[in-house]
DNA sequence: TTTTCGCTGCCCGCCT
RNA sequence: AGGCGGGCAG
């Protein structure tokens, strides 16, 4: 047996199931064998390194903590330039203009009237003839008839008051009239200089004097709410101190946890249906026994019991329906108040979500405003010498010459309103050919006409920058607007807009310089948000194959401030839940009984059109800011989303908040569009814990079923969830009322579930305060893309330094050009793909009973980039030819960097927040707020390098990744051999490591090795920092990125022992829990440092039992359950049979279950005596399958 | 009218 | 040696 091969069945007995050539009596026989010899030989006689190197004993081990922290100094974030660097006259031909102007004011309204903007009126200044917020009818008609059915449907504990809900409607039936009027007539005044028509007076004076970027903000700082307190509190000492987060394992509690019976396969959970949970009842049933058909609700029932639960109506004398009256937002000013949380664009407007306060009932409602005349900006760079026919002629070019061609291109596309102008704009980016610093024809124009080509040249100039620019990343780099903030809006129109969207309250503005965004030093806390959680059930449509709603429980939490860190249990919440018979009728008596047993409202329904309906009736009425649920984007939402297309549900837009009465064009496609998706919701967050956001919350989780989660981040209380199959509980114990009142209950709990995750976790607090600081939107940082975060924050960055930013890659024509593609990039894509990256020491393997210091350095690519000052703009990239992956040379004599400076903010801003989380008396809110804030400031530092070599982002630099990692193995090689130079033995070091045997027998002196150690490092650089990681007090290093140790942590002035381990077989989702316990067993004992020859005993007592059990099928089946990503959908496997998860997964997919890419299969390997010759994938099987008795399946040894 | 998703290093398995 | 899977590590 090899060396390797052993050491493996050591570490965990999966071999014992996946090469289960032998039967499991004769198997264990040898194997323990095996497992005794190498145990006896080498852990136990504590000898050293070299020794054990000789043995067979392959223990080695290691790895690091790649998050980080920086210290920096606090910079100052440099200054929006309040040089008025550009003259603002207007250089277009008035008469001429005003002319064009009006015609095109008439195609605007033409095209308005047309498609979704129907909604819209026609012109501002006409007299609305009728008040302002009103219903259509149809609307009145379709919610009338919907909450009507409420009202008879609702349990009788769900008060309700119509009559009230009417007269409240009613009253906002009868706007002012007179107000509006006087409005619109002040409108008009602003205009009044120029002879433009009077319904669009607003165009040309803003357009000349308005939205220009060169003239200085009113309010140069962006909104970063911990700036101020950071200032305030500057003066608290700092003290770097760093817990970042390491995977440290609790190996005694492994048997525990670990064994949460999970089931990822396919969208629905489908998972084991046991009465308790066997791992935390080991005393219950044999797990081979007979699938139960009944279920044991009381876990589930337990949970929601205890939740405080309010009447399922809220009270509504104090709530707003409709639409509400302006003049109770409005400031005494006039201005209105507006917090955005959300955008969409509409033919060339753009249109914010966010949230009014009613200052008449002090409630928060929902606010959308449309934003008209949004400009175009380009950029032209001229050329030397201009063209002539396409050739270079030797006259020179000069700016009125480009603004001839400009202004010509204009006159072609019949833009009328348009400003052109010259001004000074620095380069920083990928094209050679642009100056860093030169002069440039600017010019605006509006957004609802076209786009300039992207790679559009002329006679007189080479380049064009911004063409493509979206209406929003305009937006927010001119006002400044750093994510979801409060705006004070100017000179709002309340009449233009009617029903365009479903908020409560619309506006519109005729140009973005109505709004600015307010800071801090306003101190408005962000309003508090209305959550609703979700969770759906779904059936399969055998004929279509299609999953239909069976039903969807909502959860509300209302006035939910975001700095709240109530437990959700302990929050008011209501629950609705919505369902359909699976057949023709409900079981006998379930009417009755789930009136009875129900704490919130429960509609029931014949079909699936009408829990549509119905759903949407809720939403209207609830209006939720955000959305919560476990996958929904592909799966829950974008079923939600199918259906209510399919069965053509009126009010479907009510998902969102924009009014839409058609369906995209794109969404027709199979397999759900994206985009198409998103835009629909737009106006409400969806807030999924189980996209990548979520799953990065939430980083202790193998799997992310919803399940893990609440066993993982939940684990207080009695939060335990219980995994059901629901095709199973559909045809067996959620046949009887009984049961379908459990399954209802089970569903209900899993709306507080959601809702409890993302609260313990704070999802929402997180992305918005790194929204707050990359300045994209709220929405997109929840769908957890990194890279577009990191694009804003430089998009603001390089804007407010007056740089030409680089223009988003115009998409790719990819259906064509297959086997061109393939050559062409063949062998560049070859070469190009990756560029080197961290370095790994050669581990010193064995077993090390002396002290181990883990000297890690904090940040270091964002450390190196400061230390090295690596930017765009500093380091010469235009020499090295585009090859291979040469490393550009270190800049010199350079001004710091844009990025390094950025990073040195962010850097230097968390150390500010980690000093104020020391202040002893600061309460447990404001504690959580800034870990918040902290914990997002290093993310945000950290994702800058990677996207430096991410290759599609618009700041894609491969040289300066290069180079970053250049150093980091320089700095990390250097370190190693400092180490050596003070004869201190490394025995492993990863990228940004190095593991140090300090070779003594006390922490004092270890610490005393690390200290002298990390000194003499510092002093090497300017700002990077070494510390101590870890100290162990002893390790077992198997291999590279594969150790593990018992790690000395500080809890109260004593030292608490550990185990910490990276990379072995026990933390892979592929090793199954008994595996995993075997394993942890097997180091504790390793790691103990007791007495060889006791230890030797003790785990082949140990073992031996283990053996028994497993023989005599006492080890509940769950123990053996693996779990495997299906990186591709289970028929483009191209050797299926081999693998074991495609076979489970093709045969759940056989019976018809939702299987798709990317979802993670349980399986578990099953085998008896007679047919182990049959390969692994043949014999696996979903842990269902294996529960049932008469399968006869038994987990295969 | 779109086509997403931070980087590299290292080890396991299967198939050419 | 390459490709494809798998998913740990930093
Ligand atoms: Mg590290
Ligand atoms: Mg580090």
């Amino acid at each position: 047996m090899s060396k390797s091969a052993r050491s493996s069945k050591l570490a965990e007995l999966r071999a014992l199931r996946e090469s289960g050539k032998k039967r499991l009596d004769t198997y264990e026989v040898h194997q323990e064998e095996d497992l005794y010899e190498e145990v006896d030989e080498d852990g136990y006689k504590k000898v050293i390194r070299e020794r054990l190197n000789q043995d067979d004993f392959v223990i080695d081990d290691n790895g690091e903590g790649y998050a980080d922290d920086g210290r920096e100094d606090w910079d100052r974030r440099q200054g929006y330039d309040s040089e008025s660097e550009e003259d603002a006259r207007p250089k277009g031909k008035n008469g001429k203009a005003s002319k064009r102007k009006r015609e095109e004011d008439k195609t605007k309204r033409e095209n308005m009237d047309k498609g979704i903007n129907n909604y819209f009126t026609k012109g501002p200044v006409v007299a609305q003839p009728k008040a302002k917020p009103v219903q259509t009818q149809a609307d009145n008609d379709f919610m009338g008839d919907l909450l009507a059915e409420v009202d008879t449907n609702v349990l009788p504990r769900a008060s309700r008051h119509p009559p009230k809900q009417l007269t409240r409607r009613t009253r906002a039936l009868s706007p002012a009239i007179q107000s509006a009027e006087s409005l619109s007539a002040k409108r008009v005044k602003l205009g009044d200089a120029n002879d433009a028509p009077p319904a669009y007076d607003d165009d040309d004076g803003n357009f000349i004097g308005g939205m220009d970027d060169d003239v200085p903000m009113s309010d140069p700082a962006p909104s970063s709410p911990v700036q101020k307190a950071v200032e305030r509190k500057a003066q608290v000492a700092i003290k770097a101190e760093e817990e970042d987060d390491y995977d440290a394992m609790e190996v005694a509690q492994a048997d525990g946890i670990a064994a949460a019976s999970v089931n990822m396969s396919g969208s629905r959970p489908v998972l084991k249906l046991i009465k308790p949970d066997p791992y935390l009842t080991p005393a219950s049933s044999s797990p081979t026994r007979p699938l139960p058909e009944e279920v044991d609700a009381s876990a589930w029932n337990n949970v929601t019991s205890r939740l405080n639960v309010i009447s399922s109506s809220p009270p509504t004398d104090t709530r707003t329906y409709g639409k509400m009256d302006y003049k109770d937002a409005i400031e005494a000013d006039g201005s209105l108040n507006m917090f955005w949380t959300d955008y969409t664009e509409v033919h060339g407007s753009l249109c914010l979500f966010g949230k009014v306060k009613n200052k008449k009932t002090g409630e928060y409602v929902s606010c959308f405003l449309k934003v008209d005349n949004i400009l175009r900006k380009v950029f032209f760079l001229p050329r030397d010498n201009m063209y002539k026919h396409g050739r270079e002629t030797s006259e020179e070019v000069d700016m009125e010459d480009v603004y001839k061609e400009v202004d010509s291109i204009m006159t072609r596309m019949k833009v009328g309103m348009h400003k052109i102008k010259p001004c000074s704009r620095k380069y920083a980016f990928e094209l050679e050919d642009v100056p860093k610093e030169g002069e440039y024809l600017k010019l605006l124009y509006p957004y609802n006409k076209p786009a300039l080509p992207i790679d559009l040249t002329g006679d007189t100039f080479s380049h064009t920058f911004g063409t493509n620019t979206s209406i929003f990343e305009q937006f927010v780099l001119w006002k400044n607007v750093m994510g979801p903030c409060w705006l004070k809006i100017e000179d709002a129109d309340f009449t233009f807009l009617n029903n365009a969207s479903h908020c409560k309250l619309e506006v519109q503005v005729a140009t973005p310089n109505l709004i600015t965004p307010l800071t801090e030093s306003d101190s408005m806390e962000p309003p508090p948000l209305t959550l609703m959680s979700l969770a759906m059930r779904t059936t399969l449509n055998a004929k279509d194959n299609k999953q239909e709603i069976l039903a969807i429980s909502a959860r509300i939490y209302e006035n939910i401030s975001l700095s709240d860190t109530t437990p959700a249990e302990q929050i008011p919440s209501r629950t609705i839940t919505i369902i359909r018979p699976v057949g023709s009728s409900f079981p006998l008596g379930f009417e009755d009984l789930i009136k009875k047993k129900s704490r919130g409202l429960v509609k029931l329904c014949r079909q699936e059109p009408e829990i549509l309906s119905f759903f949407l009736a809720q939403l209207d009425r609830v209006d939720p800011d955000v959305i919560i649920g476990h996958q929904l984007e592909g799966v829950d939402y974008s079923i939600l989303i199918s259906r209510l297309q399919t069965r053509k549900t009126p009010g479907w837009s009510r998902i969102g908040r924009f009014r839409r009465s058609d369906w995209p064009g794109s969404m027709g496609k199979i397999g759900g569009n994206f985009f198409a998706e998103r835009s629909l919701i737009s106006g409400r967050l969806l807030c999924d814990l189980a996209n990548d956001a979520g799953k990065s919350t939430m980083t202790k989780c193998q799997s992310w079923s919803l399940t893990e989660m609440c066993n993982l981040y939940l684990s207080s209380g009695n939060n335990v969830r219980r995994d059901v199959d629901n095709e199973v509980a559909l045809k067996t114990w959620a046949t009887t009322k009984d049961g379908l009142v459990d399954y209802i209950g089970h569903c209900e709990a899993d709306t507080y579930f959601i809702a409890a995750l993302a609260l313990k976790v704070q999802m929402l607090p997180l992305t918005k305060v790194l929204t707050n600081l990359a300045g994209n939107s709220w929405a997109r940082t929840l769908t957890g893309t990194r890279a577009e975060r990191n694009e804003y924050i430089l998009l603001h960055e390089f804007h407010r330094n007056k740089y030409i930013v680089p223009d988003k890659a115009p998409f790719k024509g990819r259906p064509k050009m297959e086997q061109q593609d393939q050559e062409e990039e063949g062998g560049d894509a070859k070469k190009k793909d990756k560029y080197k990256g961290g370095l790994v020491f050669e581990p010193e393997k064995g077993l090390y009973d002396k002290f181990v210091l883990v000297m890690d350095f904090n940040s270091l690519y964002p450390s190196i980039i400061q230390e090295y000052n690596i930017c765009f703009t500093t380091v010469d990239r235009t020499t090295l030819s585009d090859d291979e992956d040469k490393v550009p040379e270190v800049p010199t004599d350079q001004d710091q960097g844009i990025l390094p400076k950025l990073i040195a903010t962010l850097v230097g801003r968390r150390r500010q927040v980690k000093s104020l989380m020391k202040d002893k008396s600061a309460t447990s809110e404001q504690l959580a707020t800034w870990d918040i804030k902290q914990l997002a400031l290093k993310l945000t530092a950290n994702s800058m390098y990677g996207c430096l070599g991410y290759t599609k982002s618009r700041f894609y630099a491969r040289p300066l990744a290069v180079l970053t990692t250049y150093k980091g193995r320089e700095i990390l090689r250097s370190t190693k051999e400092l180490a050596e130079s003070k004869s201190l033995q490394v025995i492993y070091g990863d990228t940004d490591s190095v593991m140090i045997n300090a070779n003594v027998d006390n922490v004092a002196d270890a610490f005393k090795v690390g200290h002298e150690f990390k000194r003499a490092v510092n002093d090497r650089y300017r700002l990077l920092e070494i510390d101590i990681d870890n100290v162990f007090r002893r390790i077992l290093l198997q291999a590279k990125k594969k150790y593990a140790a018992i790690n000395l942590l500080e809890v109260d002035g004593k030292f608490v022992e550990k185990m910490e381990v990276k990379g072995l077989d026990m933390k892979r989702r592929e090793y199954c829990a008994l595996s995993k316990e075997v394993s942890s067993k097997l180091l504790n004992e390793i790691l103990s440092g007791d007495e060889t020859e006791v230890v030797i005993t003790r785990i082949h007592d140990y073992l031996r039992e283990i053996s028994g059990k497993m023989r005599e099928d006492l080890i509940p089946m769950q123990k053996y359950t693996i779990y495997t990503k299906l990186g591709k959908n289970p028929k483009d496997y191209p050797n299926a049979d081999t693998m074991p998860q495609v076979q489970v997964a093709l045969r759940e997919l056989a019976r018809g279950k939702t299987v798709r890419k990317d979802d993670v299969i349980a399986y578990i390997v099953t085998g008896d005596g007679k047919s182990a010759n049959e390969p692994a994938a043949k014999r696996s099987h979903t842990p269902a399958d294996v529960m049932k008795a008469d399968s006869g399946l038994k987990a295969d040894a």
